[in-house]
DNA sequence: TTGCGGCAACGCAAAGTTGCAGTTGCGCAA
DNA sequence: TTGCGCAACTGCAACTTTGCGTTGCCGCAA
């Protein structure tokens, strides 16, 4: 339950009818499987109709991964800026594409649930993984800020930057998308018990030596 | 017409039923719009049910783009493998990528008006690129295979390849995306005349440009 | 307290997409 | 030449997704 009195009423209702759509498309997929939960489905379970949920979430996937739109604040922006200038560039895209793409696998109440799912079905992640690019414009836009404050770009013009950014990107993205598939076909064979938070850590280590060892190899 | 006696009437009909359905896709959005433009309508002129639709292309976008079932023949990977060797990994695969994806739009028949179509909807083509790497697990094969036969990459074992491949082609999917993008946005702006031959060669060498600098800058 | 602007939920309709099952007819071998 | 197997085509139903227009109620200001 919401209660955060800071909120007014329309926004609390709002919160809530997005957490039981959320735990609805969970609860769901874990008892009848991923192919046999229908939106319809979710919705009654939530008490809203099929159309609010796409009100709330762009597809069934991002409800089940409790993806929200993404919104990089001007907090994380900084971190990632602070990250970027000690470790590097790479180390700070992926940490920011896992923070935005992994938030609700690391930090949601329901994330054990989520995490189960996802490991049945890796193509979830991969899936919103491959869109990523053309959902976050955000994230070209927040790479453009990181490569405006690299000395190596410092003579690029705007445009040339944005381009720098997509490909930039894309290779972050391509090296969590690899991590996360090593990732999935691992949790499947060994079936371990396994603790988030150090699975994030370990896919931003493995998603950071992937991107660096191609940029050493190719350059 | 397709006439080409070497094949049986069964795949005659086959390839004219795939060209009949890609005229119509491209007619009817030159006629009436992209949007206003259904796979029904597409289906009716094409003498078929929309159902058939379905079995040759995987959606609407394919149709107009005329994209088929990726396949890497054994002398397009040989060609790519000897490019590798002679201009290095980045330009063989960005080489393959835009041969892969771009075939359509260079050596079809209807391919100005493709081009026409993408030029006032580059959605359609960022689109598929975005999506190529799911689309495209041979393309990820591919590029192990190129990888394969790297001394720099000699040592790795089966799955480390995979990944450093998911990366590679990742790096250079973006590249070519954007290409593509600046592509679309010049040609919206100039809106000049151009030679479809000679846009694939810039968009090759802008995206092997744009690949080639990150390496360089980020390593 | 009342009234108003706007946002949220909703129903409806249309389009895209996919699985299933039945029919037809090509291609091949006996 | 005949018969069989398989691939293509099809209709149908279900599901996902989106646009549009309507209704109701929250939040704010007079």
């Amino acid at each position: 339950m919401i209660t955060d009195p800071s909120l007014g009423l329309r926004d609390r209702k709002r919160l809530e009818t997005r957490a039981r759509l959320e735990e609805a498309a969970v609860t769901l997929v874990l008892r009848d499987g991923l192919e046999q939960t229908t939106v319809d489905a979710i919705s009654d379970l939530a008490d809203v109709s099929p159309r609010t949920f796409f009100n709330y979430f762009d597809s069934k996937d991002s409800a089940i991964l409790g993806l929200r739109e993404i919104d990089i604040t001007a907090g994380l922006l900084a971190d990632t800026i602070d990250r970027a200038a000690a470790d590097g560039l790479v180390d700070a895209v992926v940490h920011l594409i896992l923070d935005v793409m992994g938030a609700p696998l690391t930090r949601s109440t329901i994330k054990e649930d989520r995490m189960e799912i996802v490991r049945r079905h890796p193509h979830l992640l991969a899936g919103q993984l491959a869109q990523f690019t053309q959902l976050a414009a955000q994230l070209t836009e927040a790479v453009q800020v990181l490569l405006a404050r690299d000395p190596r770009y410092a003579g690029q013009n705007e445009a040339d930057r944005a381009a720098s950014a997509d490909v930039v990107l894309s290779l972050c993205g391509g090296a969590v998308r690899a991590a996360v598939k090593e990732w999935a076909a691992d949790a499947a064979a060994v079936s371990a018990r396994f603790d988030t938070a150090s699975t994030s850590h370990r896919l931003e280590f493995r998603a950071i030596s992937l991107a660096r060892e191609v940029l050493d190899k190719l350059s």
